[in-house]
DNA sequence: GATACGCTGTGAATTGCTTCACAACGTTAC
DNA sequence: GTAACGTTGTGAAGCAATTCACAGCGTATC
């Protein structure tokens, strides 16, 4: 396994390569690389093959195709979300230091127990109470948080962190955290090293230094017979749908030739069972191997995901295996459905304007 | 010579005995100190040989003399002082960090090129121009300085620094500095801390290797945009809304007059943070009381459930008391989807055809 | 087309840090 | 008094990270 170490340093590489490919540089030896890191040549090419990324012994690294590599190992399929707690100066300026730069991670809460910070945004991240933040954390599935509180709160933050469901915790705090096995703790302690600097200065050697019943049903009927109107019989071909709606198929060689004529949106699996059949689509942000299954178990042609996320290799590789055409969709389901309804609608084919 | 890595471990063995101290404490074990500092006893042990204090086989370490004994080790015979480059958020709350702390190491100066900041006192400590930075250090005899500049300014601060007598930095830039033979740099990188955190909590359960970049993000942009053009300023009352759609309103009186104009679909919670606003409308078919807490939390004025299934009391109930609008659809997440996209679409206002 | 060059990739050596293991020893118990 | 216990201090062992050193290769040069 890769160390800790290599992994921080991963994360320099990556944004010296990007600065270096700003500057139009398109490749780079590993002695220039690691002048720039302050460190060996020979440290960054034993990082480079850490992650397995090689290099032309005559032109040395690609930029471009070292920064992907270095994306492929650093960056997780999907975006992760970070949690920070005490919106303090210290906490603030950190989200303002990460706000909008890793589109992969992002720290989507602050929370803070001065209800003068709480309910207000920080560079356009929301702050809430503390009290609602081990309920939160655990809601939205955050496995990574900051901790910048005052050292009297950093503990209790930290327990309540844990038992949310976070994994990974970076520390600002001038106290060690105490966590349980499984749960990483990074400590930057500022105190720690300004006063490591001040013993240096001091002694090195001069140098320069988330009721009712239903007569729902009846009003429904009107509608969803339009509805069935405007999908039925108005085929289309996967991948002509995925031109219209701007969204890339990503599964290999599976036949994008067959036709939908009907799409379910939801990452309700149960349902799909009752919805699903050989012609209908499935979008959905849900993306995982069991939906893969559920699709071969229904015979449903395509999935089509959102947000323009890719699926990891695994899914890509079950779909190929199953026959499922795969689809990533940039925007949300909302925007997807309605260009899809859209596009069905303004179809040469048979088209009534749905009676709205 | 003694490793940097065991001076910042002393600097953290001062501050726990200093608050064993303030409890009451007057003898500790190593084994006890490891556990505090999150170390093994032997660490311990090893770590204050080097600095030559001993302990008692059957007391321990005396917290007072120990904490002597480290000051000795640490502390210099004099008060040192320190100057901070870039008086932003880090910066000043890195000065507010240390205010008073340590009586021997004093943040004296902050410098930055901003002038609004210039002349202003943070938290007692005066503020120049970095114009004066150079000449002022040198003056001062400055040899212990802290650089939380934006990364483009950081490595010019660093050279002036070196150049005025700096002999130990701390860094909180987001790029290395480069410094001569003899000035010690010490960097605190908080990207990279976060992104080896990021690392971490994904990598830590079972190992998956990651792939493919996407260029989807690209095609995303201009039908994103259209979409928002689409909805943006397209107001709709949710009572209006509800009865387009044919879906019938199940809460108890919460207001549907209010307004939405934008709409959010699908289950996944941790987007909705990003996503959603108090003129959100939320389609779903994931019905769970956690839910309505979130939309609480995000302000979210309404959701909508699909499939005609209507929510259960305590749901509903939930619902009442946040003042949540809750109407069900009759029909799926695709097909309300696509109702109300064609209903704001077909409305009067501005009703560009998405180009598909 | 052969020679020289400089770089990468990697086994092996090295360095530095951490932990083990145990002698030494003060304290308590009987 | 002496046996048992638990802790310190420290040489030695172990481990992780770094560096060395060189084979191998693509390119340039003559």
């Amino acid at each position: 396994m890769v160390s800790r170490k290599t992994i921080a340093r991963m994360s320099l590489y990556r944004r010296l390569l990007i600065s270096l490919r700003d500057d139009g540089t398109s490749h780079v030896f590993s002695h220039q690389l690691a002048k720039l890191a302050g460190l060996t040549a020979a440290q960054v090419r034993r990082d480079f093959m850490a992650i397995g990324y090689s290099g032309s012994p005559t032109r040395g690294y690609e930029v471009g195709k070292c920064i992907d590599s270095i994306g492929g190992f650093l960056d997780g399929p999907r975006r992760q979300d970070v949690a920070l707690v005490g919106a303090g100066k210290l906490g603030r300026s950190i989200i303002s230091h990460f706000s909008g730069r890793r589109p992969k991670l992002a720290i989507v809460a602050a929370f803070d127990d001065d209800p003068a910070k709480v309910e207000g945004r920080i560079d356009g991240c929301r702050c809430f109470s503390v009290e609602i933040m081990e309920s939160t954390v655990r809601d939205l599935g955050i496995q990574i948080a900051i901790v910048a509180t005052p050292p009297a709160a950093a503990q209790k933050a930290t327990d309540a962190l844990v038992r949310a469901g976070v994994r990974s915790i970076v520390s600002f705090a001038a106290t060690p955290l105490q966590a349980p096995e499984g749960v990483s703790i990074i400590d930057m302690d500022i105190t720690a090293a300004l006063e490591t600097a001040a013993y240096i200065a001091r002694e090195t050697p001069a140098a320069v230094a988330a009721e009712a019943e239903a007569d729902v049903d009846k009003a429904a009927t009107p509608l969803l017979r339009q509805l069935d109107t405007l999908l039925a019989g108005n085929e289309v071909k996967l991948d002509e749908l995925a031109r219209r709606i701007g969204a890339q198929i990503v599964s290999g060689d599976s036949c994008p030739q067959r036709v939908v004529e009907k799409i379910y949106a939801g990452d309700r699996v149960s349902d799909l069972l009752n919805e699903a059949s050989d012609r209908t689509l499935l979008v959905t942000n849900l993306m995982s191997l069991q939906m893969i299954r559920v699709a071969e178990l229904m015979d449903v042609p395509a999935i089509c995901f959102v947000n323009g996320v890719c699926p990891e290799p695994d899914i890509v590789a079950k779909a190929d295996s199953t026959g499922t055409t795969l689809m990533v969709s940039p925007i949300g389901v909302f925007e997807t459905c309605g260009l899809i309804y859209q596009s069905l609608a303004a179809a040469p084919a048979t088209a009534p304007t749905a009676r709205v």
